[in-house]
DNA sequence: CACTAAAATTGACGCGCGTAAAAAAAGAAT
DNA sequence: ATTCTTTTTTTACGCGCGTCAATTTTAGTG
């Protein structure tokens, strides 16, 4: 109907608004006085103008983009997460760009070397933890607004978002020994991520407020094959009795849903009924936690909420014009959620 | 240990090497004589510049970007298709950007917008199908090349990939009639993916070939959540006996993967073993069907030949630089991967 | 050695927008 | 109406790079 707009110059000229207003506008509507917004606006809608991504870009220190980084987006628990994060940066008006690091380390730095070059606004990183680049991710942290979120790195990035594993172990811990055996803990040999150390360290507390001695089974493999390693280590260890009670925790759920396949092909019946001779719990409620067989009784990370944090941590950040005096570290407690495999 | 170099201007200076001939060589390192790249590759190692993003992209009509639209991430589906294609992209030298339109298809809408003003070379789209905006995506396509994969749209974009739904439902059809009691078919009554249509009429026709009644089972629902709906619908199905066979083919894992969960809970045993009253079939071959219980038979589909396959459709476009004639439609073979289910 | 085609250099302009400074206009307050 | 303040307009420059035309250099050939 009407003629194609080449730029903000031809956009100016139709509206009967100046250029550098409509950049003013462009930047943050909220900066131009509340009638020019409206005529703004309005020209908008008969229009259809879009500021030039590039040329806006280039002469801006600071853009909108906002990029998000987790270690595996094959993993459920982080394609949550990352689209609620995902979603929390549109909400605020920020383009949200996201990268999966696909298992590598290295792809970690890659990710947060090509986000550099878009000059964000800032990062939300999930890292691997330990085998994360640490002096890596602490100097990028000196040139752009990091959170940490899932997985903390001592130090680097303004602030940390996660779950309170000691909380979240205690509990169900606390459960497991109330309502039956005292539960052995299983997990990888060699975790990647920092989590899983923490949950250790809270068993062992746990247990010992308890009253109980500890048990700690350790799988070996590499790698995100989770559920493998659960079924395939898991099951060598069911199948040879080596577990000392009738119930295991396992450090995180994938663990735990490998393991269950490994006790059903084994024809050991898991859960609280009096025919079984198992109960095995997780960490994390993973989406599938709700169909393993048994169902599986685990701790739910509070997703949207640590997602909802970490966005808004570093958009305070942002509007503050300047980094926060004390790195914060905000834990969000997990919440028990029964099902039928403990 | 040198000085930051800020622009192409002062890395010409330093290097030696005129600005014109740096401006090709990182448009197409191959564009230039070999002495000479190698010139740069050396002056490149040793003062580490790289171009503005934004300055390079601006005055281009076509940039590197490579866009990937997929529906939903938190499906293990796609995060893995979506992985496999991003590596394809940056193996070939583009800048995948991945996009998710978590369920909606007005967010794949947006998405498409928003990759439109970063003027990508060409976009990988995997559509929601019936439920996208057929017209919008055409309307995209005139000005973007764009290649579709997992899911058709007749006449969108200038190729599809993706699997040969006659050829792999025909495949555990046959299986399943030879190998016990013919199937009955699973499926959501509303499928927003236009493979489950074509799942549904391979199997009315595989059937037919092998001389047994169809019979067909719709669930109620909507949305992405299908394991609940093959746990809920399902289970009800399985309570009042609607089946009339023993065997179940289901539309796709995650259906399969709540049914089983439903099976289950209900004390039904699944599986080909003589105690089993039910088989339980899928197809997709998830990430998690090893681990369900009992594990799953199922389909597998090709997700690397289909990533890459698609990849290399879209690059074959950009570099003959000119949109083929005839839309191309590539099908891959399913494989059946046989486990404990049936 | 001259000759030619290919590649690199020189010099220059423009892309679309950010942004600064000065002038003008619009509101708000007296 | 006058003054003061806030906002907009005018004017102009620059960002970093793409790209073009004219020129020079290089590499390859007989």
């Amino acid at each position: 109907m009407t003629q194609k707009i080449r730029n903000m110059e031809e956009f100016a000229a139709i509206s009967g608004i100046s250029r550098p207003t409509l950049s003013k506008f462009f930047n943050d509507p909220e900066s131009v006085r509340r009638s020019t917004r409206e005529r703004i606006e309005k020209a908008l809608e008969k229009y259809d103008y879009r500021p030039n991504v590039f040329a806006m870009n280039q002469n801006r220190s600071k853009t909108k983009n906002v990029g998000i980084v987790v270690p595996y987006l094959a993993d459920p628990f982080f394609s949550e997460i990352g689209r609620a994060v995902e979603l929390a940066c549109l909400d605020a008006g920020y383009s949200p760009i996201l990268h999966s690091s696909h298992g590598s380390p290295q792809l970690e730095n890659d990710n947060l070397d090509s986000l550099r070059s878009l000059k964000p606004a800032g990062v939300l990183l999930a890292p691997f933890g330990r085998a994360s680049d640490r002096k890596f991710i602490q100097e990028f942290a000196r040139e752009v607004p990091l959170v940490l979120f899932d997985a903390n790195i001592e130090g680097a990035g303004e602030a940390f978002i996660g779950t309170d594993n000691f909380q979240s172990i205690g509990l169900v811990v606390e459960y497991l020994c109330r309502s039956g055996e005292p539960p052995c803990f299983f997990e990888m040999k060699t975790p990647s991520n920092p989590n899983a150390n923490k949950r250790r360290q809270a068993y062992l507390e746990a247990m010992a407020r308890q009253g109980h001695p500890a048990h700690i089974f350790q799988a070996e493999g590499d790698g995100w094959d989770f559920e493998e390693i659960g079924s395939v280590e898991g099951g060598r260890m069911l199948a040879d009795r080596v577990f000392p009670t009738n119930t295991v925790l396992c450090s995180n759920d994938r663990l735990a849903i490998g393991m269950l396949s490994a006790a059903y092909r084994q024809g050991i019946r898991v859960g609280r009924g009096p025919d079984c001779t198992l109960r095995v719990a997780g960490h994390d409620d993973h989406p599938f936690s709700r169909f393993t067989c048994p169902s599986l009784t685990t701790i739910a990370q509070d997703y949207s909420a640590i997602a909802d944090h970490a966005a808004s941590a570093l958009f305070a950040i942002l509007e503050s014009e300047r980094r926060p005096a004390a790195r914060e570290e905000t834990l969000f407690e997990g919440k028990l959620v029964m099902r039928e495999s403990a």
